[in-house]
DNA sequence: GTTAGCACTCTAACGAGCTGAGTGCTAATA
DNA sequence: TATTAGCACTCAGCTCGTTAGAGTGCTAAC
């Protein structure tokens, strides 16, 4: 048996209805819904074929038919599809400028939780590609120095170093040199054993307090292993009676407090190139675990050159998913936008 | 009527069944319950007393008596008199040393709450008595002026500024001296107007960048306005069945979230004294709103010299006060500790 | 002052019965 | 051959009366 044009009307009617009401839909629902002007008694049939081609599903004998996982994935494909085709948007979303990115962030997060009513997720960008570009050791008093380490992106990285002994100015700025001469434009892979010993032995006494510099630059220079991210509209999830019981809300609560089981997410979504840079997983197909009965939309944004991070929608199965792609389409054009000008 | 020795030991006997069990306790239980050997009829005429002077309560006529925040309040007193006269203790709790304060915090938090079973919030210090330690303005290529301030309690804060044109390292040695000689040691009261305009005025045309270091000075220096606040173990407000319901999860979850509604909980805290370091708000004592239903305990640790935070449960109004007030002691000793020595 | 006993109250749990939405199947119709 | 009307059937969810059990307050006796 093959879907036909009629049958996907049909699918359609019922994801509609479905993500309005929440309900199972019945045939006779579908007959006045749509304008193909058939009886229920026709749509039953139709249905009877959906459900055999795994579309829909029936929770019990005498209830309507429910979207299976199948059946959104037609669906959102087909969305998508036309989707991509239209180029114009209207933009409402709006995102104030701030001048901490972590307060941006934040709101972002905010704001796609409020406007969606599902929860938001808003990873902070990684650095990729990252190489050093500026060393600066200075003395902060008898006992401590200062590194700041500046990477590209103008990432900054500060350590407190502790010393026996004061160091005059001309020791500091020789080690300065020597640290900013041997070491600038390099990346990670690029600073290796021989050159962290060559340079040591430069630094004759002062060895420890490079190897604390290389130290601090390792830190800085590595990906971020706690990546940040940011979360709201938690409470949404008990708008949807779906996942508003006390075990599922529980777990997708602490999945959500737990950041860094959305990890998964964010690296699933910055590794994989797509067109669009929009992503859907529909139920079991998320990444996530404890998330089965989800729906997860996400989107990848670059504030600056090699900077990617992701913001993502939680919600139900039945979620409102033109409304999501729009409301993250907005976002990161936003955010693509804000730093690049 | 005054409250007698006898009629203390059942307010007791009924909190201690009431924390059990969650549910009302009649009389019959609490004839068994005490070695008074007294019958479930003088209970019930010591209990009608009890009701009378606002100790307990009944939810309805044939229900059993449970505790009122006032008689709450009351245990929780002597229950703090009597851990006073104790000294020893037994360390359970064990924090593992991180390098990094905030996963320590966060570390803390997990912790406060796998041990008790409630939710545990963590605030980051909070710096008082700022003053300026040290500041170093350093070229990191063409446009790009990188600015380093040290304040007080070697916290560091870094700005980028952006020049018009490259400054020589003459001009730049001479702002550093510049801006070290006049500003270190200052707080922020101290750093006025006039000497503002007196400052910029000796850089001359470089006057816009001591600007920039100066709203940068202000930054660092002023009272973290964005307090950082670690939570944990949200879901565990689902394990008790008096805040688990859909209104009230929503909202101390949502509260968890916007961790900026706590705030007043570590304010407050922090600004009364009490010899102990450990508060206690049962119900509406609450200084955050939309947690009417809870009990909150708090401490007080301080990092370094300096540098306090709060550390706190979040529970149920029935909730195991001694074991709370035990965990909060011990991980306040151990934070103390930590890096203190 | 304490206690046994009793009538009374109220919630929670249970089960029967009803309703309405929805189905699958069959036979008639275009 | 595709569509439709009609009918018997199923099942979740609601209402409602009943019952069981826990607990109370009061009174009278110890």
């Amino acid at each position: 048996m093959q879907l036909d044009e009629r049958k996907y009307i049909i699918l359609q009617a019922i994801i509609r209805n479905y993500l309005e009401t929440g309900e199972p839909v019945g045939s006779r629902t579908i007959s006045k819904y749509t304008d193909l002007n058939l009886s229920s008694a026709t749509i039953r049939n139709e249905m009877a074929d959906l459900e055999e081609l795994g579309y829909i599903l029936q929770p019990h004998t005498s209830a309507g038919r429910i979207p299976s996982d199948k059946g959104y994935r037609l669906y959102v494909d087909k969305l998508m599809e036309e989707k991509e085709r239209e180029v114009e948007e209207r933009k409402e979303l709006l995102l104030e400028k701030e001048d901490k990115v972590d307060h941006l962030l934040k709101q972002a997060a905010r704001l796609l939780a409020n406007n969606t009513e599902y929860a938001a997720m808003v990873s902070a960008p990684q650095y990729h590609q990252n190489k050093l570009k500026f060393i600066q050791l200075s003395r902060v008093d008898v006992q401590h120095l200062l590194a700041v380490i500046v990477v590209e992106g103008n990432v900054i990285k500060n350590t407190m170093l502790t010393v026996e002994e004061e160091l005059d100015d001309e020791t500091l700025l020789k080690l300065n040199i020597l640290l900013n001469t041997h070491l600038n434009g390099l990346s990670i892979e690029e600073i290796n054993l021989g050159m962290i010993a060559a340079l040591k032995q430069q630094a004759g006494i002062h060895s420890e307090i490079v190897a604390g510099v290389i130290d601090a630059v390792a830190e800085a220079i590595k990906a971020d292993d706690d990546l940040e991210i940011y979360t709201s509209g938690t409470k949404n999830f008990f708008k949807y009676p779906e996942l508003a019981d006390h075990e599922r809300a529980s777990e997708l609560i602490t999945t959500f407090e737990e950041k860094q089981l959305l990890t998964e997410l964010v690296q699933d979504n910055l590794s994989g190139d797509n067109n669009t840079g929009i992503q859907v997983y529909i139920g079991s197909e998320t990444p996530v675990a404890g998330m089965k009965d989800c729906s997860i939309v996400t989107a990848t944004y670059e504030l600056d050159e090699g900077m990617k991070g992701t913001i993502g929608i939680i919600g139900p199965k039945r979620m409102d998913y033109e409304k999501v792609v729009n409301n993250l389409r907005l976002l990161k054009q936003q955010l693509d936008d804000l730093y690049k000008k």
